[in-house]
DNA sequence: GTCTATAAACGGATAGAC
DNA sequence: GTCTATCCGTTTATAGAC
């Protein structure tokens, strides 16, 4: 996924930058003065809009997850399944590679952050693994996919593995690893499969 | 995966320590001053032993990779593959539920490491790739386990998976997310099963 | 080897001028 | 709204006594 442009107002422009400096560095690895230097303010116009750096996690996150959830969201429902489960892997590898997904990224700064924010990482899991259960129930009916004994805990498994794959593509340079997991998944259609 | 017994040197107290705040916290959230708290010396004496907080986080990464590298190697081969995949699904669930896998912390940390850590990085990736992939193989041989079309990217996205689901587990306070994993894999398996 | 003391830069955050 | 100036604790790191 790739982040907002960065030319509308004040505070748009911050939030923007935070989520690219969350994706790259975490919670613990940027500063306001990172922060006012891309956005090419004073720290101190930040802390007007964002008095503790936690209220510019909760923003930067809730902006985070409603774009994302916009795009999964444009994903046709009429096509079939797997067709589907691509499109959620280009939108994944589509994204900058020195970045990976913010809430991958907040779930590792776990310790660091607060129980709002813990609470908003846990919806945007859940959302995400709901869609894909979705995906994998409809690909069993479609026959795009095969049939799985728990959709749910496979779904849970396969966001886990999104989430593990960008942190590896991120490591080895390479945007090789989200398409595996796709691969493997169709790799395992079913004989009679309706593409 | 359990942390060694602080009982050692002190040098091998700032190493288990500084694993356990990493796996916590990740790279940039403790200090040295952190660190000596926990050890129970000045942060002087840390730097006595690790000058740069680089040469402590190389240390207590080849430390972590060959503690972990000793487990799966005590992983019986002898075992059905689905019995070893259990093991280790195991030896990840084990150990404390405030923690996830050092190198997936870092793997999340990859913009504030140096070269050497990320190559590290990499080379821990690729043994536990390495080693699942041989699981995915040998299961296939002896039935505990469905043949994959590409036993490599497979194990690559096992992998990921299980990263990811450490990172899920504790952001939901639940093991449960690591056996999820496994459990796909082993509803696949074949109906010859000899386990 | 471990300590005290200190340097110098950075961290989040605030007051008040414009 | 944005700035300058500043507070004050933290951070990494070093020098030198014991």
């Amino acid at each position: 996924m790739n982040a907002p442009v960065s030319t509308g107002s004040t505070r748009e422009q911050i939030v923007a930058h935070a989520q690219t400096l969350i994706r790259q560095r975490g919670y613990n690895g940027f500063s306001y003065r990172d922060l006012a230097e891309h956005v090419g303010v004073k720290t101190a116009s930040i802390h007007y809009y964002f008095p503790q750096k936690d209220d510019l996690l909760i923003e930067a996150l809730n902006d985070y997850s409603s774009r994302t959830m916009q795009l999964i969201n444009g994903i046709d429902e009429s096509l079939p399944a797997a067709a589907r489960l691509d499109r959620y892997a280009q939108m994944l590898a589509g994204g900058p590679r020195d970045q990976v997904c913010m809430c991958g990224m907040l779930a590792a700064d776990f310790a660091s952050v607060s129980d709002r924010v813990r609470a908003a990482l846990q919806a945007f899991f859940r959302v995400h693994e709901t869609w894909l259960t979705k995906v994998l129930t409809d690909g069993a009916r479609d026959g795009s996919l095969k049939p799985c004994v728990d959709p749910q805990a496979e779904a849970r498994t396969l966001f886990a593995s999104f989430q593990g794959a960008l942190l590896a593509s991120r490591l080895f340079q390479t945007p090789e690893r989200i398409f595996d997991v796709v691969a493997g998944i169709e790799s395992r259609q079913a004989a009679t499969a309706a593409r």
